[in-house]
DNA sequence: CCTGAAATCTTACGTAA
DNA sequence: TTACGTAAGATTTCAGG
């Protein structure tokens, strides 16, 4: 389950993140091999878990996602409990894309997409009236210049 | 191309984001359309552009990309010139997965994706090297708690 | 709803590193 | 041993009519 990935490997989950609609055979083709040997490289990814699966890769904005903001907090308590409660809680809410424990003077980074500001304003409420929080920096993007690149490999 | 999308669009855009590898008929009948019907929607909604592709989902660790950190970065120039090679430079580091320009006392805020700390700080260099920034502050993430959920529809 | 064409999945066997 | 190639057939899905 736990095998290195090896230079081919690598090259068909770079094509994979690039467009994985194509078919084998096209793929197979670029990163040089047989559709059957694909296919089988294939399947060990997907059942080491590698590969999580296959999802469709949307505009945001023409699907109607217009706003990110990204959120410092910085946490008043720490215990397991309350640490527990607070992932539950924020995975209750979907405008919740990421959240990050992180180093440095705040403790979380969420990543929060809205339809606007209203939207945002409803999750911040959301976010913010369960749980308390000594401090929250919020930075709006004012334009996305390079959005979710694959993963590099 | 600026079509409106209806319940049963993002009914569908819901589906595929969580899964895409499905087959038509399954999605139809979860959907609540003919396979036909569905495949009509699809046709639409790519040739629109909502939906931009279809792409492997990995599991980050597992491909080798274990660290992340968020950078936020003051400028210290803002001409034209200037944010068209600074957009350019950043775009030839595949590490710099995410580019925001953001409202606040930082001006934009970068997502890295490399396989350890020596990674990452070549990926500083390089992102410095070139460009003449006022401060750059690194939030390094030391753990995924959520990690790049569906766009919420 | 129906269908021809295409893609996927699977097995089997021979070969090369 | 481990991975690859070819080949061929069964099955499923696609892309429409």
């Amino acid at each position: 389950m736990a095998e290195k990935l090896d230079e081919m490997d690598r090259r068909i989950l770079r094509a994979l993140q690039i467009e994985s609609s194509r078919s084998q055979r096209a793929l197979a083709e670029d990163v040089g091999l047989s559709q059957n040997a694909l296919w089988r490289r294939l399947k060990a990814l997907e059942t080491s878990g590698v590969i999580k699966g296959y999802t469709a890769r949307l505009d945001r904005e023409a699907a109607g996602a217009s706003l990110v903001v990204f959120s410092m907090v910085k946490t008043r308590r720490h215990s397991a409990d309350w640490l527990r409660s607070f992932r539950a809680h924020l995975e209750s809410i979907p405008e919740v894309v990421s959240l990050y424990r992180i180093s440095g003077d705040f403790d979380y980074m969420l990543k929060i997409v809205t339809h606007d500001i209203a939207g945002f304003d409803r999750v911040y409420q959301r976010v913010t009236e369960k749980l308390e929080l000594e401090a929250v920096t919020s930075y709006f993007a004012m334009e996305a210049m390079i959005e979710d690149r694959p993963i590099p490999l």
